[in-house]
DNA sequence: ACCTCAATTCATCATATGATGAATTGAATT
DNA sequence: AATTCAATTCATCATATGATGAATTGAGGT
């Protein structure tokens, strides 16, 4: 039991090994704010409808907004989100522009979180 | 059926079959209300640090507080609203509290998510 | 009892974020 | 080239959020 002497909770509290070995086996600060990011996209509400929506197929902005019942401007911006994380790719077809997952594992990241949420 | 006749954007630009199919996929809105908190909790980059710590093991506040180099008042409020999504549970020893994952499914979300940036 | 200290709560502040409407861009149809 | 309209950008506003320090709580140690 090897308790703190002049323990200092300034400097470490308890365990100094068990403080290591875990932060030996963190991610790197880059990995860990991209990760962050990537779930703070996915935290917003509508952005998460938008994003389960193109998980079952390509939409345009204008369907976009319709079903989820918001404006074309906040949809286009959070399209504009997703897309500077490249989870969003998009073509463009005459006037619209059509909308899908740029990525297999966002899709598993909302099927992961949608399992964990009706296990809960 | 096809709307787009004199078309008006304001309520379906498109197509109105490939909506109301995803439109019916789409999970209800509770599901997706917890999943935007959880995905949300996961989004703040201090906050995903004390996630993926406790994700090798338990630790007390002291503890996160230090080897994450930040105020324990804010490793606490991460705390309580991690607990507040019974994402973490802890357990008492004497002064000490200590925290660790309360499920698996989170482990699990934090790796898929590590994957998709490892491989972006 | 008193004191210590980890943890929590509370109040405050600065910043970030999402929604909205107006203005702009770009492509197609006439 | 003029018009139309989806999409985007821009500016603004209200709200949400994270960090911090002070005060409080609670469990041990003396």
């Amino acid at each position: 039991m090897a308790k703190s002497k002049e323990g200092m909770c300034e400097i470490l509290c308890v365990n100094t090994k068990a403080v290591k070995e875990i932060s030996a086996r963190m991610a790197s600060e880059d990995a860990i704010s991209v990760m962050a990011e990537t779930f703070a996209l996915l935290g917003d509400p509508t952005r998460l409808r938008v994003v389960q929506a193109l998980s079952h197929g390509e939409l345009c902005v204008c369907d976009l907004a319709a079903m989820l019942g918001v404006g074309r401007t906040a949809v286009s911006n959070h399209l504009r989100l997703l897309r500077g994380m490249r989870l969003v790719s998009y073509r463009r077809e005459g006037k619209l522009a059509y909308y899908s997952l740029a990525d297999e594992h966002i899709a598993t990241l909302l099927n992961k979180c949608l399992e964990h949420v009706e296990e809960r």
